[in-house]
DNA sequence: TAATTTATTATACACTTGTATAGACAGTTG
DNA sequence: CAACTGTCTATACAAGTGTATAATAAATTA
């Protein structure tokens, strides 16, 4: 172990300076005043992923993360991200992807909950909104990237948004038999109301309480007016 | 041009040496009156608004401009901007209302011309298809900014679809009274087939040429099933 | 125990960004 | 003419970014 300790003239005081106060060292005992070199208490996927989270806000896109500040919320040497992540993108899609399937199974539990008297269009929309308030965030996740950011993230987000279509063309194909009634291009209204729903939730975001439960009651309207429509379509037809 | 020509020690190099070369002297124009005092403005707002404009693509949002990149694109120096902005925020938003303006005003133009006999829903999205291909991207614009940025950003989008929504509510209003329909709740049949085609715009922003008439199909399905159902709760109720 | 591997680190570099300061130029006005 | 005024530029700086390199400590293995 020999450490010759160099002297070193720092001509880039910001690193060290500012970057080892921003790292205070959980269990930090007075002898050791620095913990930070070498090997710490190895860092998962999830916890970057999780750092990452929580950085990210309504008004924060998950495009406009910085490799070293994630590192740095995450309390790890920038460099350490690599040994994770390729690049901050690739973090980003794993978020995205995350979110998706986390939204779907707790909607998906929420569902199989839900009662056949209850409209598909009520029932999905209070679990939309539950979900719109929820601290964790997934949901804002994905509404906000879709449109913004690399053809990767749009891409993962469609695919996200995709699943929900097949599951609610699902709910909505076996509810409408149950009911006698049969819809017109399930596979269309399942889309529309998926787009609709997202697009009305993302205005929703950043409004209050009173003002989301107003939304919250116009779109379950026109879900109302979309499967309604979808009905004498169909019966037009035959 | 006769600059006596001080000698400078540059320890900044990177600026002189890209910025200078990438500021030939922009072309005075005279376009700009403004009864100011003093020396005329060389570059006018709307130079530096289509500068910003063609830094911007589909995957570019204007949360992401910077200053000097804007400037650097205008052909100016990076102090000068603030001769004309504040912020890139501020241009930002002056970039979404004259997306907003221009776009309904193209619109409204088309829809004038638009006939009776063909349905609001063909007509619209024809327009709405037509200028998504359309090479100064203002709708794509519009898309993109609702979700991301500053609470003001996404005001300003909101605002402008709220103008969208009046406009389409008055012909769908008109339309159907000439048809001797009657649709419930147009101000919501309005917002929803605003919000719908928005999001199937969106989605459709980077297919190719056959996706996107396939996804223009769809949406004017959609919107026939909202028109439908809207006109049938109409009645159901009576 | 000693060697090797692996995860993490500090340091450095070249670059970008926003902005502060001061000076240069072109019009307007006295 | 000179003085003033508003616009633009060059330069500089502090801060931030992504990444390359080499060092270091813990865990694993021989």
């Amino acid at each position: 172990m020999n450490s010759p300790k160099t002297i070193v003239v720092k001509t880039d005081l910001s690193e060290s300076e500012i970057e080892s106060v921003a790292t205070p060292n959980p269990s930090q005992s007075d002898t050791v005043v620095r913990a930070a070199v070498g090997r710490r208490a190895s860092i998962s996927k999830d916890e970057l992923l999780d750092a990452a989270m929580n950085l990210l806000g309504p008004h924060r896109s998950v495009a406009s993360l910085g490799l070293r500040e994630v590192a740095r919320a995450a309390g790890i040497a920038p460099n350490s991200f690599y040994r994770h992540f390729r690049d901050v993108d690739e973090l980003a899609i794993t978020l995205i992807n995350r979110a998706g399937s986390e939204l779907r199974q707790i909607i998906g539990e929420a569902r199989q909950r839900a009662s056949v008297e209850r409209s598909v269009a009520q029932s999905s929309m209070e679990v939309f909104m539950k979900q719109l308030q929820a601290e964790h965030g997934y949901l804002q996740l994905l509404m906000r990237e879709g449109k913004v950011g690399s053809p990767e993230f749009k891409q993962a987000v469609e695919q996200q948004l995709c699943f929900f279509e097949n599951e609610l063309q699902g709910d909505l194909v076996r509810l409408e038999l149950l009911q006698g009634n049969q819809i017109e291009a399930p596979e269309l209204v399942a889309k529309a109301i998926t787009r609709l729903v997202f697009a009305m939730g993302a205005s929703a975001m950043e409004q209050d309480k009173k003002n989301q439960s107003e939304i919250l009651q116009q779109t379950v309207r026109m879900i109302q007016m979309i499967i309604v429509g979808a009905r004498h379509i169909n019966k037009a037809k035959k």
